[in-house]
DNA sequence: ATTAGCTGTTACCTAAAGGTTAGCGACTAA
DNA sequence: TTAGTCGCTAACCTTTAGGTAACAGCTAAT
């Protein structure tokens, strides 16, 4: 059971080290988890910037669960609404900069969970593919 | 209102490199969404692998929630449960290869979680800083 | 005149996630 | 003997996310 100090030392910034990691996913968690929040986004940076746009393309979703989504994620910087004052009146929305910082969130997450479908599919058909 | 074949050909290809992502997405977040599971692997991944060793790191986690959580990625193959049948009997959870795909993940996570934690505090000391 | 699309809001409800409390069985240390 | 650790589990409860349906005011098309 006996640790030298260099030791002890070196576990206690491991341990530190692992809080702050910790901590910062709860906080991204917090900021944009959810089943929706990040599918709205990318679906605004491919183009989709009105509101039945989106409510088509981001599967399953409700015109109230889009609607409140919405507020909270321009509450939180994440993109503006932009009312053009034409006939009819046409409204956007559209990526802050901000949201621009989760690229490499979205990347990663969308990689994974190609990959992970994958496998998903591969496990089903090897295990269940062709039943007697 | 026109639109060029080549242009409509390519607003098809993009609407469906949309939805593709949109459901990568939600395959990811279904597999590792909710509050805990990216902290728990964390939390593995930096050496706590006893149950109350997690307990004590993964801030605010519950025995039975961290029970369930363990539960559950076992059985979708992101850790493994090892009892040494020694004495005292000895439990703990690994990571298997699986996991480590998620190291992108969740390196893009927890950057992000940490400049988000700065932007939040610096938007705070800027606001509400110093008030009358 | 009716229907349909656009951009939501409101009220209501369900389901799932997660928290709280308590305790068990086996052990150890004071 | 008492108190504490470890690895859970059960029962119960609250909170929150999200779904459904109706409707609103406007315009455009049939």
């Amino acid at each position: 059971m006996k640790e030298g100090k260099a030791t002890q030392q070196a576990n206690k910034e491991f341990t530190e080290e692992c809080e702050v990691l910790i901590g910062a996913v709860g906080d991204a968690l917090y900021a944009i988890g959810g089943k929706w929040k990040l599918m709205i986004i990318i679906a605004i940076a491919r183009g989709n910037n009105r509101f039945t746009e989106l409510q088509r393309r981001v599967k399953g979703i409700s015109a109230r669960v889009l609607s409140s989504e919405l507020k909270e994620m321009e509450l939180n910087g994440f993109i503006v609404k932009k009312v053009s004052v034409g006939y009819p009146v046409l409204i956007e929305y559209e990526l802050t900069p901000y949201s621009h910082t989760l690229e490499k969130v979205v990347a990663a997450l969308t990689e994974w969970g190609l990959q992970h479908r994958q496998k998903i599919k591969d496990e089903l058909s090897s295990a269940g593919g062709s039943p007697s």
